[in-house]
DNA sequence: CTTGACCTTCCAGCTAACTGGAAGGTGTAT
DNA sequence: ATACACCTTCCAGTTAGCTGGAAGGTCAAG
């Protein structure tokens, strides 16, 4: 043990994010992480800032993102250098993308609130012939 | 014409809600949406409020949930007359991945603006030998 | 009474995002 | 020396969510 920045292989990098680690390696094959350093024998290793952006990475996937626009996004953090006009106006629209997710997002809350609230004030019996439960506990799909 | 409530036909609501018509049979055919009425002719006729449900599942598609989440929301709306401690549990869970997502969104969102400011600080060069439109312009994925 | 724009069902194919399996190399533990 | 749990690449299969095409019915306009 002689190096100061720890590091970690693919196994130990899924296995803090939960993620399968073919997972890790398709993310790198599609652009979406940069090509991971490699030991002697061929073995991925990681550093705590990769582990970051893939942090960030399942955070966007997380709200809806696809992984072609998380990938956009990431280039301009890595190439945060250039900056150009054509590049402040992919950031621009990304930030109206995020706003109006954000506003759908605080719409279906609301709803979901209310059906919470109407819930609360049906609440009367308790024999609960739920129709709800069957479809739940058996989405079957097809 | 003796209806007092508009109705239109698939194609209509398709070309209102900007999706195609087939994507709608597919949400019926999954038990996204009910089962439509039917003219004498086979035809399915939807209602104003068959809209307003569909609207709903659109925007909350929007924000990342899968149909499969997007189904059990609305059964929840649906069946809104017996709420059971089941379906309490579902609502608040759901209610808790909202704010999960909205918690993920902020955070993106405040990633883009920091990423927008930096650009606008570091924007100094006119040539742009910006790195991140060859790789824009050109995604390829393979 | 035919044309054309709708609608119907059924079935096949597509893209995105994984995910599994085969075949083989690595490295530490007994 | 041999297990064993890792890792590697390559290639094939899966699931979700549509989407297109074929074959045919409906209906208002000319």
């Amino acid at each position: 043990m002689e190096q100061t920045t720890q590091q970690m292989r693919i196994g130990e990098l899924a296995e803090a994010l939960q993620l399968n680690p073919k997972t890790i390696r398709y993310y790198e094959e599609i652009g979406l992480l940069p090509e991971a350093r490699r030991g002697a024998n061929g073995y991925r290793w990681y550093t705590h800032h990769d582990a970051e952006q893939l942090r960030f990475i399942l955070k966007a996937k997380a709200i809806g993102f696809k992984l072609e626009e998380i990938r956009e996004i990431v280039m301009l953090q890595r190439g945060g250098e250039q900056p150009c006009d054509h590049v402040e106006t992919l950031i621009k629209d990304k930030l109206a993308a995020v706003d109006g997710q954000l506003r759908a997002l605080t719409d279906v809350r609301q709803q979901l609130a209310a059906l919470r609230a109407a819930a609360k004030h049906t609440k009367i019996r308790r024999g609960c012939i739920c129709g709800i439960i069957e479809t739940h506990t058996v989405p079957q799909h097809k």
